[in-house]
DNA sequence: TTGTGTGCAAAAGCTTTGCATGTTG
DNA sequence: CAACATGCAAAGCTTTTGCACACAA
């Protein structure tokens, strides 16, 4: 729920997944990648592909919006990103390795992400596999509501 | 699953809702709105705001874009027509009254869409509601694979 | 008659692409 | 050194907006 862990040693993980994940298909080890990978890892929050462009920027990283969507699209394909849809036509990510599955739950007022887990889903993605004659790779659960009392009204009091 | 009905009496019903709707809201009653209404719940399947749109163009009614975005906002607003986002940046819509809810599997490969229902669901926006002390008023439950041997892996072939 | 709704086209916002240059393998 | 990745800017696509005109109330 918070205070993920964020220390080196998850980020030197990653580092290495990437790096054989670009290995593995030939992929070239730029070190715009790894940049990339590396700044998705020290955020804790959901984020879009311009934050992520913006906030490179910021720490005088000399990378493109292009470079960002081709490596956002590397790391999703490897499973060290998630990418979602909250509704709206942006796309949000969040880094996924050592995370177990959840799923979310977004204020419509505020526009708040909270996340939770639970079996069923699962259960269910097995059932409808089965019944349904598809091959289930992946899902989206996303709860729609309001914090009622806790909504600032605003957008993202805590960022 | 198939052959919904079409029959001239559900379209009657959803005009005669949404003419409620539009009065109980002091919008005005303009034939483009109802007549979109009307072509919505003539077709069985998923569309976006462009097909739509071509789709009335074809049928030589006078009509824009923006009066399209406009009036299925107005049609999810009074629930008579349901928006999905399956993963790409483009919104989907499909007729929702008188069907029970439902959720969707889609077709990595070709873009088919299946519907199932589940009662767990309903039990898991439950529960977290009461959790998080969230209001849930809506949820999007996609379940992404692929159907295997009757994959066409060209988009869309029963249209 | 008044003001909302419409058509049209331009603009906006997110994402992708083309091209010349740089850099990995 | 050859091919792929990058930066930059332009283009693409979906959706929204501005404005003058039409029409519902």
């Amino acid at each position: 729920m918070d205070t993920p862990k964020v220390d080196d040693a998850v980020i030197q993980e990653v580092l290495d997944i990437f790096s054989k994940h670009l290995e593995d298909n030939s992929f070239r080890k730029t070190p715009e990648r790894f940049a990339i990978l590396e700044e998705i890892y020290k955020r804790n929050d959901h984020f879009d592909a311009e934050a992520l462009y913006i906030h490179m920027k910021n720490q005088n990283y000399r990378v493109s919006r292009a470079t960002v969507y081709n490596t956002l699209e590397l790391l999703v394909n490897c499973d060290l990103v998630k990418k979602h849809q909250f509704g709206k036509n942006l796309a949000q990510y969040e880094k996924s390795y050592g995370y177990k599955q959840h799923d979310h739950l977004i204020c419509i007022d505020c526009g708040k992400v909270l996340e939770f887990c639970d079996p069923r889903i699962q259960q269910i993605k097995n059932m409808m596999g089965d019944i349904l004659k598809f091959k289930v790779v992946d899902h989206s659960l996303n709860l729609y509501g309001n914090c009622d009392g806790a909504c600032p009204r605003t957008q993202k009091k805590e960022e």
